[in-house]
DNA sequence: TCCAATTTTCAGTAATTTCTGAAAGTTTGA
DNA sequence: TCAAACTTTCAGAAATTACTGAAAATTGGA
């Protein structure tokens, strides 16, 4: 590996957290590569720069494009496929938060609710689903609720996330205008 | 592994997804075992029912308590150890993100900061410095967020949620009173 | 203090995942 | 249609991670 000195540590770094995060090695190497270049990269290049071998970077490649974490293009006059990440930091925020969801809740959601269509055959398995139906509602819940906000626009994202928890004020001072008028601000359960 | 159908594709799913939730197999399958059950379990009823040996118990509890998922208790008159999951399931999702905060973004944002602070060497590492920061203020922002809203109570976040991006409009709304009243709602920049 | 019950550690083995080099496949332009 | 440039596939090697059984350590009561 040759890079200077801030990419090398970052790539690094990026390298070792990929197992916590739930990609290799190499997928987590190039993505950081590829994240601080100043331009699209070929697959040679980042072989080059990462020091992998050329079947490992075309598979990481694969990968990380099945995430939607990198786009590849073609430089004019050039036939090798060069590959770069998205500029706005919030997109891609919104396509790691979309694929996690995909990847990591959508198959618990799934088998959930299959589990909790069955009829018990004992209190044992009755206590199981109540505990099922309870995990249920919560991710569904927060899985709903992440969604309207990966689709709000970034402005207003920001907004929000500035305001932090003083949002708790809002909501009360708009309850009790909702309670004035005679109807809530949030929808019932 | 002997148990009740609901129960076994239950702890066998939470099993499989472990590896995508950086946990390994037996981990998985252990809490989603006491999870579901109606009473604590010592060690010996764990490699009952899920089938690995009793040192493979001892380890995955260990890491566990380390998530701080799984408490521990004694029954009296028995000195084995027994364990059960939290039953609030708010309670079991904030401790998820306390701990994942900490061990997948903390590091990461560690790593940022000391990077940032660096002087680039070259055009190319100013380059690459300017897309670390991007990348550490927007984490920053969002992990505080998520603070906030972990530590609000779970009446309120719950309110919030159902809320959805409904929020948005109450945030215009409270947003033009401010202006009304020669002030923002949100903290500036 | 000693013993029996219980838990933890650890070295070795098994299973899984990652990585490589060679070969096969694809694409593009002459 | 051919050949050069480039990419992908795949079988096996290397590295990592998970698991086991035996032994050591700990704990609580007699």
């Amino acid at each position: 590996m040759n890079l200077p000195p801030l990419t090398q540590s970052f790539v690094l770094h990026f390298g070792e957290m990929g197992s916590h995060w739930g990609i290799n090695r190499t997928v987590g190497q190039i993505y950081a590569l590829l994240y601080v270049s100043p331009k699209p990269l070929n697959a040679d290049d980042i072989v080059e720069a990462i020091g992998c071998s050329r079947s490992n970077t075309s598979m990481a490649l694969k990968e990380l494009q099945a995430w939607r974490l990198v786009k590849l293009q073609h430089l004019p006059g050039d036939r090798r496929e060069y590959f770069s990440t998205p500029d706005d930091v919030w997109a891609i925020f919104k396509t790691l938060a979309e694929e996690r969801q995909k990847r990591e809740v959508e198959p618990t959601l799934t088998m959930l609710r299959g589990a909790i269509l069955e009829r018990p055959g004992s209190e044992e398995e009755r206590h199981a689903q109540a505990r099922m139906k309870e995990m249920y509602q919560l991710i569904e819940l927060v899985t709903k609720w992440f969604a309207d906000i990966r689709d709000m626009d970034v402005e207003t994202l920001q907004r929000l996330m500035k305001l932090g928890a003083q949002v708790q004020k809002v909501l009360q001072f708009t309850q009790s205008l909702g309670r004035l008028a005679g109807r809530d601000g949030a929808k019932e359960e």
